[in-house]
DNA sequence: GTAGATAGTTAAACAGTTGAACAATTAAAT
DNA sequence: ATTTAATTGTTCAACTGTTTAACTATCTAC
């Protein structure tokens, strides 16, 4: 890890904070024309979340989109209620609720995620190779910085 | 611009919509517990470009923030009672009102913006210095390639 | 000077969020 | 074994943010 001036650092940090501000806003745009008309970008990602792990439960989602238990309930009540998710009670541990997608749930995901993936890819493709790679390592890298900062804040 | 097979495509738009995900969660979450008790992260933001700008209308933040005009209206609203914000109309044209910090607002957004530069610069200083600087360029070449996109879905 | 565009507001309806209280269940203490 | 703790999820009230549609006020163009 290299020194910096104070002053560049500090330029970074400006530019950084106004790009992932402009770069998420517009972003949230985008993906928001791509959903079908029943459904939010929060309820699509909880979609996402459920396919992807194929089942959860409310605790798991309020820890990856950090929020409170009972906004979960709110958006998962949503989705039960179009007939998307489905809940099921763990037998072993009775408080547990496990959540999984409808036959319904699980195409109208796969739909919409096809349309975000094309929009992505029409992003992502006006990259040469190596510049991609090498953006997605920093990324990740920065996921990782991030999740350790989280785990870090929780012990206060 | 350099080509790669089908398969290895969809992996990195899998790859981005995923990380893209998380960091925008964990990095609002964090932003969120360094503001002060009574403004929300919305409001954060909104006080940071009139700050930057001086002055804006509530059409130009309607654009920035990529959301309709009577949205602006309730955030600033909100702010303009807290007394962080000040309207004035512009005497040649009527129609518009201009938004500027008052002294309590400019204060308030000081302080807070302090705070998340500090949480930005101890994340951002993990790197080193080349690796920063590689990242945020592809940033600003993706927040280009992202107004683009924008600009001609407008056009639809 | 009238018709149409523009800037901003209002109001109703809804999604998302929090905090506090709660019910049901399980784990730990002793 | 029984009481106490902690955990999982829900409900409710209150609030922020958002959109749509209708509206006011003002300006522009012809």
């Amino acid at each position: 890890m290299l020194q910096m001036p104070d002053q560049h650092i500090k330029e970074v940090v400006n530019k950084y904070i106004s790009l992932s501000f402009s770069v998420n806003k517009i972003g949230e745009a985008l993906v928001k024309e791509q959903l079908d008309c029943d459904l939010t970008s929060e309820q699509h990602y909880m979609l996402r979340y459920i396919y992807q792990n194929h089942s959860c439960t409310s605790s798991e989602l309020a820890d990856v989109f950090s929020v409170k238990k009972s906004a979960i309930t709110a958006i998962i009540t949503r989705l039960w209620t179009k007939g998307f998710i489905q809940r099921t009670r763990d037998e072993n541990d009775r408080r547990v609720v496990y959540l999984t997608l409808t036959d319904k749930g699980n195409e109208l995901y796969l739909e919409t995620e096809a349309r975000i993936h094309k929009l992505v890819e029409s992003i992502i493709t006006k990259f040469d190779q190596q510049e991609i790679e090498m953006f997605i390592q920093s990324y990740e890298k920065l996921y990782s910085v991030l999740l350790e900062t989280k785990k870090n804040q929780m012990e206060d």
